[in-house]
DNA sequence: TGGAAATAATATCTAATAAGTATTAAAAAG
DNA sequence: CTTTTTAATACTTATTAGATATTATTTCCA
């Protein structure tokens, strides 16, 4: 089997042309030089030096073998020093999950800046539920993800980044469009566009809540897994909804955001990752999401 | 002492992501697989996995030296594979780069005689200019420039090979034609055709120079890449240039060539190769030229 | 929960082999 | 023709890769 010792040896030899010298310059005896360097003729199959009793000389074939194995060791150089820059973070990839509405609020501004803080890590961008986020951070498909709480999952770690009051979407032709705070109440005969339970059970529940609270039950006329996709509805006139205060930054004409008059409830945003996972690039994307104030995005 | 025993168990071991099956794998039981997997660790200076006690994963470093791991020995295996056929005689390739007017000079020559003395070789041509020969020749992309002088770059060898006079050519309609020699000021009032200055700065800045000693600054018309193309615009009557003599023998018809009667500048052909670069067949090449008489051709 | 199974690490021992020593054979130099 | 140089061979020693036994966790399942 050749080994790397083999190629450093007839490097050495290929150099002084002389057994005795170049044993010397790996300081080792001659003799078990002469013998690796024979097995290495073995392993590769052919000569790598014409040997007279007293003089030694690369056959053309080692020429070319010289060179190639030169190659090889600047390879190597360069593959450990790619990995060192790599493990030290210098490079590298992250594979970020995101929620839909996050792309409008905190998502722009993460990555803005850490392109520019850390540009050597490349970034790669999945949109996809939350659900499904905390399925791909347990199979290691995703390195991060940008979700709505609450994950229960214990070997994945949570982290709150904003949190945003919910108001009401309205289509610009509605009678209620001219109060400045809309009381729920009034909606109560109403038709509602929701996303599905499951997106988010905890936001999800609190528009239940409040409702009941004000007296009624929603009659949700369509689901929709996309913030855009409601917002659309709405625009259509489809019925009104109650949504995360970012969606404003949409600018979706045929729609109009107004404060609800209740104790507002708040969608939050969270990033997860899992426990044990410390790749530096993860470590440098948590650092300056630290230092970033992202509540008025 | 990295290894590339130690390169092979990394490789198996983040295939199967398994230190007890990798070790069947390689034959071998686990505990020394798990030592080699850490020596070579901390011979590189970062971790290759994660490790909890059940389970094994990569690193984003491991992932990166995993793909040049893999790379390594592909190498190798060409390394080898190249030796051998050298060893059989089979001996590869030699890539050429040219300037075109060395196919009207010394290229046919030196093709012939390497072709009948080297058959086994097979040469591959490729006509460029200059700058892009040296480029090309870094790159390893051509073994062997045939090109004008100067070449700055010290990693590159350089061998001159001939030096041609430099001679007027003039469209056979043109009133100068029947002297025996050009005096250059003859021609203060000519159009001139000539190739762009960085394709030989050398021979073009001798040019200008000569005419400003002439009392006069050349009126360049036209410029061309190929000194086909010089020759060519000539013929049609677009001008006068100054070209290298062994253009002569390309019989364009409709262009006469005259000596000038300053004394002549010359224009330089030269070899140019990788310094380290001693391919069997290079060498064999260069060998050849030495014997090679080429200032007649 | 509690125990069995799985899995990587550690400690220790054995065997393979790289390296060393002594010597030989041949060639070159004087 | 002797001395010196040099690579190869034969044999011994030292190193280290690899094997065995065991441990410490963690996961899985009853």
């Amino acid at each position: 089997m050749i080994e790397l010792r083999h190629l450093r040896y007839f490097i050495t030899v290929a150099e002084e042309l002389h057994f005795g010298r170049a044993a010397d310059r790996l300081h080792m005896a001659q003799p078990p030089l002469s013998q690796q360097i024979k097995q290495l003729e073995i392993a590769l199959g052919f000569q790598l030096f014409y040997r007279t009793k007293r003089s030694v000389q690369l056959t053309e074939a080692g020429q070319v073998f010289l060179l190639e194995s030169r190659k090889l060791f600047k390879q190597l150089d360069q593959a450990i020093e790619s990995g060192r820059q790599v493990s030290r973070g210098e490079s590298g990839q992250l594979v970020i999950g995101f929620i839909s509405s996050s792309a409008y609020s905190v998502l722009p501004e993460m990555l803005r800046s850490f392109r520019s803080q850390v540009p050597e890590v490349r970034l790669e961008l999945h949109e996809m539920p939350t659900n499904e986020q905390i399925e791909w951070l347990r199979q290691g498909k995703i390195d991060l993800g940008i979700l709505r709480p609450p994950v229960e999952d214990p070997s994945l770690q949570l982290s709150t980044i904003l949190r945003e009051p919910m108001v009401v979407a309205l289509p610009e032709s509605h009678p209620l469009i001219d109060q400045s705070a809309i009381a729920l109440d009034s909606l109560s005969r109403e038709s509602f566009v929701l996303f599905p339970r499951p997106l988010s059970p905890r936001v999800y529940d609190q528009i239940i809540s409040l409702c009941q609270q004000a007296g009624f039950s929603p009659h949700i006329v369509q689901e929709a897994m996309q913030m855009q996709t409601i917002i659309s509805l709405v625009a259509g006139g489809m019925g009104v909804s109650i949504v995360p205060i970012s969606l404003q930054n949409m600018q979706r004409t045929g729609v109009v955001y107004k404060p609800l008059a209740e104790p507002t409830p708040y969608a939050e945003v969270a990033i997860a990752w899992r426990q044990q996972d410390t790749t530096p690039s993860l470590q440098r994307f948590l650092a300056l999401i630290q230092t970033l104030n992202l509540s008025e995005a």
